[in-house]
DNA sequence: GAAAGTATGTTGTTATAACAACATTTTTGA
DNA sequence: TCAAAAATGTTGTTATAACAACATACTTTC
C-alpha cells in the first residue's frame, strides 16, 4: 500500500505515512482491485466500510424509478466515498458506485477505526462531513425554488457572495448548470438569455454578473 | 447547567454527567438566555460554536432572494444546529436562527472541544454528522425529478423500502410534505388523486400504498 | 485549417405546475 | 356538541418548464 500518498489525501492530513500504516494496520484495511465497469457498491446495499479511491476513479450513480441511471458524481484519487453511510450506521444506499476505469480502492471498517481512538483522523472525518453537509445545504437552496429564475438568482447570489462583488466564475458547463439546478438545459440557456435582456445580469461565456442584489425585509 | 440532562442527549449519549461537566468546563462551554423572537445566529455569519438548545425552541429561517422568509426547521430541547458550520470553518451561514420563545442556549466551541480530545463526543458528533448527511441526500433524491409525479414515487419508493412492504404512513400533512417535495400543496393533492385514479397508489389519510416498484435495468 | 464533434443558444409546441378560489372534510376547543 | 379553524381536495386559468428540433459557435485533432 502506498502510504506516502494515502497520507498526503485530505483525510489523513496531519498524519505521517508511519502514523498513517499504523492506523490502517490496527483498521485492517484492506485494498482491493476494481476492473472497468466493476461493482464497488451495489445500490441498496449496506455497508460499514468508507471507500478512497487509490487508482483510477469511481462513479457514483443511481437509477430513477423508471431505471434510467444518472451519475451523481465522479470520485478520484485521494477522494472519498461511502463514509456517510459507514458512520450512519446500517442505511442502505441510495446510489452504487462503479470503477470507472481499472481502479485501486482502499477499505476502511469505520468501526475499528473508532476503536483505534485516533483524534486526528477523526477530526479529519468530522470536517469532511461538515463540508459536505453544507454543500449538500447549499445544492437544497438553490434548487428549491419552484422557477429556474429563483434558481438561477439563488445560485448566483451565493457565487456573487463567495466572490466578494457582483462578478463571478461558473465553475460548470451550462449542461452542468442545469443538471445542478435540476432543469432542462435549453431552458436554462433561454432563461439566461431573458434575464440578459431584462438587464438582470449581464454574461461572456462562465463570466457573470449579477446586477440586482438579494432583497432583505420587508 | 443541568449536566444531567445535557449528558442525556444523542450528542453525549455514552458520556456520564461528570464527564459531560468535565468536557464542557474544558471548552469553554457556556449558556445564554434568548427571548422570544431574538437572534441566536446572523444569516450571513461565521460560527466556531456548535449550539444546543436546552430550553425552549429555535426556529432556523432563511429568506429567499426577494425576502420572503421560509421555515427550514425547528429545533427542540437536546437537538443541536449549526455544528455543520463550526467544524467547516470560515463558511457564512445560510440561514438564521430565532428563539421561537424564550429559550436557553448552550453553545460549544468546536476548536476549544476537539482540543479537549474526547472520543466519544467526536464519535457521537460524526454520527450525527453523517445521519444529516444522508437525510440531505435523501431530500436531494427526492425532489430532483422535474414533475410532481416523479417526486411523488421517489418519495414513497423510500417509505415503501424503508418499511419493507408496500404500505407505509407519510410522516407529514399534505402540507408538509408539499414543502418537502418542493412543490405546491393543491398541485401535490391534485397529483396524488390522479395517480389513485390510475391505480398507482392507494391511500387513506396518511397511509399510502404502492402498487408499483422501481424499474431497474433496461 | 477543414472536418467532426461538442457545447450553447433559439424557437415553437406541448405538458405540467403554480396559482387562485372555492368546496369539503377533519380537527379543535369552548 | 356545536362553531370555528385548519387541513385537504377540486377545478379552471395562467405561467412556466420540458421537450424536440435545429442553428450557431466554439474546440479538438488529424
Amino acid at each position: 500500500m502506498d502510504y506516502e500518498f494515502i497520507s498526503g489525501t485530505e483525510l489523513f492530513s496531519g498524519l505521517s505515512a508511519e502514523e498513517t500504516r499504523e492506523i490502517l494496520n490496527i483498521s485492517y484495511a484492506y485494498t482491493k482491485l476494481f476492473g472497468k465497469e466493476e461493482t464497488v457498491f451495489e445500490l441498496g446495499s449496506v455497508t460499514s466500510c468508507a471507500a478512497m479511491v487509490l487508482c483510477g476513479s469511481v462513479r457514483v450513480e443511481r437509477p430513477d424509478f423508471y431505471g434510467t441511471v444518472s451519475i451523481i458524481s465522479t470520485i478520484g484519487p485521494g477522494e472519498m466515498f461511502a463514509e456517510a453511510y459507514a458512520f450512519a450506521h446500517g442505511e442502505k444506499m441510495m446510489v452504487s458506485a462503479v470503477a470507472a476505469e481499472e481502479s485501486e480502492i482502499l477499505f476502511i471498517d469505520t468501526e475499528a477505526l473508532l476503536e483505534s481512538g485516533n483524534i486526528t483522523i477523526l477530526k479529519n472525518f468530522l470536517k469532511d462531513a461538515s463540508m459536505k453537509n453544507l454543500r449538500l445545504s447549499r445544492k437544497i437552496v438553490h434548487t428549491s425554488p419552484k422557477t429556474i429564475r429563483g434558481r438561477v438568482l439563488e445560485y448566483f447570489a451565493y457565487l456573487s457572495q463567495n466572490a466578494g462583488g457582483n462578478e463571478f466564475i461558473v465553475p460548470f458547463s451550462r449542461s452542468r448548470m442545469a443538471e445542478y439546478l435540476s432543469v432542462d438545459r435549453s431552458a436554462l440557456s433561454a432563461e439566461l438569455s431573458k434575464m440578459r435582456r431584462e438587464g438582470i445580469i449581464e454574461f461572456e461565456k462562465n463570466r457573470f454578473r449579477l446586477m440586482v442584489s438579494r432583497r432583505v425585509l420587508t
